[in-house]
DNA sequence: CCGTAGGTAGAACGATCGTTCTTTCTCTTG
DNA sequence: CAAGAGAAAGAACGATCGTTCTACCTACGG
């Protein structure tokens, strides 16, 4: 849940600030992220307006529009702090070849585990991508960077463990990711959780 | 996004049902139905407004609303329809047990062809569903009962043709597809294509 | 023939949308 | 100490949200 790379805002003199680069970090945009994911992910992107994370970080209206461009940029920025998260949560692969099999267990059951927690409400990038229609919208940028970085990853783990056909493996493991999330959400969450399990098993068994 | 019964509404004659059932037919409603049908299909519902709906159907807001109880009653219509297509155009399933496989392929290539329609942007359901929160909603509880039917139904096919465990089966038919319709919209509309067809090959062979 | 239902046309409601503005206060830092 | 950035507080912008209303027109079945 932390921001990245946020540089070159408004400083047109010398940005030699060596403790506090520019306005990314601080306790009110932090707040403000914070806030505005819970109630994205909650309650779905348009449904949640500025004023409502505005008044519930604590923050105003001014303070809100000094970190970000506008609300779209907040989104962004929500969605990237949930791209963040999952990377740092996944790790990077193992060099052994031998491990790759079980770190891909392990990602999976991450997902897993996701389906399960009290607030699930689906794929934060998937949701979001239903509420915007336009590809080469910004929102949708970010939601194609994370969803190519998660099948590449799972791809080139498959790879390394010697499946036959990475490429079709990969997808089809996203193919099973993406139908347990939305199942978990809008339907039976154990159901879900079996099917991705089983499914990654075929795949590791280079089925 | 055709709807069931296009050809019902125009007899100037034969309409003799005094009592008028409720939602009466009439081409108004119709119009309206079928413009927020394609709009919210394509923008996202919060994103089109009644105002957009009433413009471009040519009907005034007055005649939305003695059609419609509100904004959300058109979304659920909008719902029923989609149903009501996708249930007619799978039509029912055979009565030879032998020839049940070939239905469910052909089912599940229907799917694999909406995937590649111009307009195509998801699963309708999934799309109303990410912006819908409450699962006790009207909205909510349509996407529940046409995802039930879909799951149910290809979980009866896949029992007919002898598959060891027809729940799971059927549970796993409904990840494929919906992890398809999922990766057909946000990524690789032909990958998509390909792990669906393969996927209920391998449900089909009893695995 | 008249009554009524469905239609058009358009004004209006309060609420909320995202955004911009001015003003004042409180810190940190040179 | 002085300077300046960050934040608080709140007014205000035009636009749009979903909804309700009155008024008039037209078609049709009793």
């Amino acid at each position: 849940m932390s921001s990245t790379h946020d540089a070159a805002y408004g400083s047109t003199m010398a940005e030699q600030t060596p403790p506090a680069p520019g306005p990314p970090r601080s306790a009110a945009r932090d707040r403000l992220l914070r806030t505005a994911s819970a109630l994205f992910y909650a309650e779905g992107v348009r449904a949640v307006g500025v004023d409502r994370v505005v008044a519930e970080a604590s923050v105003t209206r001014a303070t809100f529009y000094r970190h970000f461009a506008g609300k779209e940029a907040l989104v962004v920025a929500y969605l990237q702090a949930v791209d963040d998260a999952t990377r740092s949560r996944a790790g990077q692969q193992p060099d052994d070849p031998a491990e790759v099999a079980s770190w891909l267990r392990r990602l999976t059951s991450q997902i897993g585990d996701e389906l399960c927690r009290p607030g699930f409400r689906g794929c934060a990038f998937i949701n979001a991508a239903a509420e915007y229609p336009d590809p080469a919208s910004p929102v949708r940028v970010a939601v194609r960077e994370h969803r190519e970085w998660l099948q590449g990853t799972a791809t080139a783990a498959l790879a390394r463990t010697g499946h036959p056909d990475p490429r079709a493996a990969g997808g089809r493991w996203m193919t099973l990711r993406d139908g347990a999330m939305v199942g978990a959400y809008l339907g039976d969450v154990e159901q879900a959780r079996t099917t991705l399990r089983a499914g990654v098993e075929d795949l590791l068994a280079g089925r």
